[in-house]
RNA sequence: GGUCUCGUGGCGGAAUGGUUACGCAGAGGAUUGCAAAUCCUUGUAUCCCGGUUCGAUUCCGGGCGAGACCUCCA
């Protein structure tokens, strides 16, 4: 077996080989620090989370590299920084809108479940890489300089438009922007571009004066050709960045670097929806990761992060995802009786001796195919509910690996439990054991008064027979 | 207008040139004083029209429908 990923550039499925299986190199495209990540943004995190989980299951933790960008010079955070801090310093402001945003977004991705990439790096920190590659690109004819800007040529690459499958005519026919003057071609793009007294700058490539600061697309081949290399595995990022950012980021590497390739395999996420309709403030079908988790905006209740992992996992990568609070709690429901299932006491390190299922892997080998996988899991759980032993580990250690685990699990299954005081709980109790005592002297108005009482208050009673045969009752907040 | 992706049961969602996963919801049963919860069983689908084929939901063509992208911009 081995691992077939589809691949944007050939349009088909492919056998993974890695360049180098001591070192497996993935490069995504992460968040402009600029405002919250909202839940489309969360999807690209999560999917290739998941096939770096994969890899380093298939070639060992310490031969994998992920590298995962933050965008923090951008035009977007200007606004911002000037916009929240205006009595601050630019750069002062930049810093705090950047670190701010930072740090939120490492929460939101935390808590749903997804690892840390091996390397974060930041943009402003590989400016001096960037401008090693402009004056490359401009010293072997791929770029020019104009008016304070230097464009990449298009027209001077023989297969631009390769990864998005459109020629420059086609490019050119569909223009709907009014074209900058300053261009040569119209679908030359921005390598550089002049920095005004109110903009961050930096000293300007391609020896023009002044400073200036990057355009968008430069900043990850700069990034993933210091960390991973001329030419690496697997290239990722949302769909939506196919064009222009991948087929940018593609002419630039190749043209600089001389290679046939800059990625191997250029894989890419299908778009998310809410509610069936494409995300967007104005009509107020927007959420931010911290939203749904935190605050409750999405179906008035705050959703556990695996959850919403699951619910994102639920489709297969490629094809668009309708995020709705049905899937939410579709993937709430499936994911307590799962973990219901194999909640017992493990030993100190029990899970490090066991792997994953091979059926787990089998489908993620096939192209991140989880369908089958939650079948199997599925398949598990009855077993596991039947009480057998080995079974509740391994299903543990399957949604350990695939990052469902939540990690307070006791408040997990409990849910609202955690809401009712020590006082409630008492009462709550009190009124059980009446109804209990009601129950056995065969009093069932009574025993039907206190059910229904607590069901008006939102309790759910669960009645069982303990193994002697007595009544037992147990109790839930219903959602 | 151009490029690309997609169209499976009530819903979500896989797979497949011939026996059609899995989950939710529904139905029937067990259990229960009656319920709920739980367990068992179970019905229902491949957008339309052609073509290739012994046979297509699967491959090809056309149509209809939905979505993404078309340059520095959200």
């Amino acid at each position: 077996m081995s691992i077939k990923l589809y691949n944007t550039l050939t349009r088909k499925k492919e056998v993974f080989t890695p360049i180098d299986e001591q070192n497996v190199r993935l490069y995504v495209c992460g968040p402009t620090v600029y405002d919250f990540a909202h839940i489309g943004n969360a999807r690209p995190v999560i999917v290739f989370d998941t096939l770096y989980r994969l890899l380093r299951h298939t070639y060992g933790e310490a031969h994998v590299t992920y590298v995962r960008n933050i965008t923090d010079v951008d035009d977007k955070i200007n606004n911002r920084a000037t916009q929240d801090y205006p009595n601050e310093p630019l750069n002062e402001a930049i810093r705090k809108v950047t670190e701010k945003t930072e740090a939120q977004f490492q929460n939101d991705m935390d808590a749903l479940g997804n690892l840390r990439p091996t390397k974060q790096p930041r943009a402003t920190e590989y400016i001096d890489e960037m401008r090693q590659m402009i004056d490359g690109l401009v010293e072997n004819g791929h770029a020019y300089v104009s008016e304070g800007h230097v464009l990449f040529h298009t027209p001077s690459m023989k297969d631009y438009g390769e990864l998005s499958r459109r020629t420059l005519d086609e490019l050119r026919a569909g223009a709907r922007v009014e074209v900058a003057g300053y261009k040569k071609d119209e679908s030359d793009f921005v390598l550089w571009k002049p920095s005004d007294d109110g903009q961050p700058g930096w000293p300007s490539p391609a020896g023009i004066q002044g400073l200036g600061r990057p355009g968008w697309h430069i900043e990850c081949s700069a990034m993933s050709w210091k960390l991973l290399g001329e030419n690496f595995d697997i290239h990722g990022g949302g769909i939506d960045l196919v064009f222009p950012h991948h087929e940018n980021e593609i002419a630039q590497s190749k043209c600089f670097h001389g290679k046939d390739e800059m990625a191997n395999i250029w894989m890419h996420n299908g778009f998310l929806q809410i509610n069936g309709e494409k995300m967007s403030k104005s009509t107020g079908n927007f959420f931010t990761v911290n939203q749904v988790l935190e605050t409750g905006a999405m179906g008035e209740r705050p959703w556990h992060g695996a959850v919403a992992r699951l619910a994102m996992l639920m489709t297969h990568y490629r094809h668009p995802i309708d995020f709705s609070i049905a899937k939410l709690e579709e993937a709430e429901g499936t994911l307590k009786s799962w973990v219901e299932a194999a909640n017992v006491e493990l030993d100190n390190g029990e899970l490090d001796n066991i792997s994953p299922s091979q059926e787990i892997i089998d489908a993620l080998f096939d192209d991140l195919n989880l369908a089958p996988a939650f079948a199997y899991l599925h398949g598990l759980k009855n077993k596991a509910a039947k009480g057998d032993e080995e079974t509740k580990i391994q299903l543990h250690c399957d949604l350990e690996f695939l990052g469902l685990w939540p990690k307070d699990v006791q408040a997990f299954l409990s849910a609202g439990n955690l809401e009712l005081d020590a006082s409630r709980v008492a009462e709550i109790e009190g009124l059980v054991a009446q109804r209990l005592a009601h129950l056995n002297a065969k009093e069932w108005g009574e025993a039907d008064a206190i059910r229904n009482q607590l069901a008006d208050e939102g309790i759910q009673l669960k009645d069982g027979k303990d193994d002697d045969g007595n009544r037992t009752t147990n109790y839930e907040l219903k959602s």
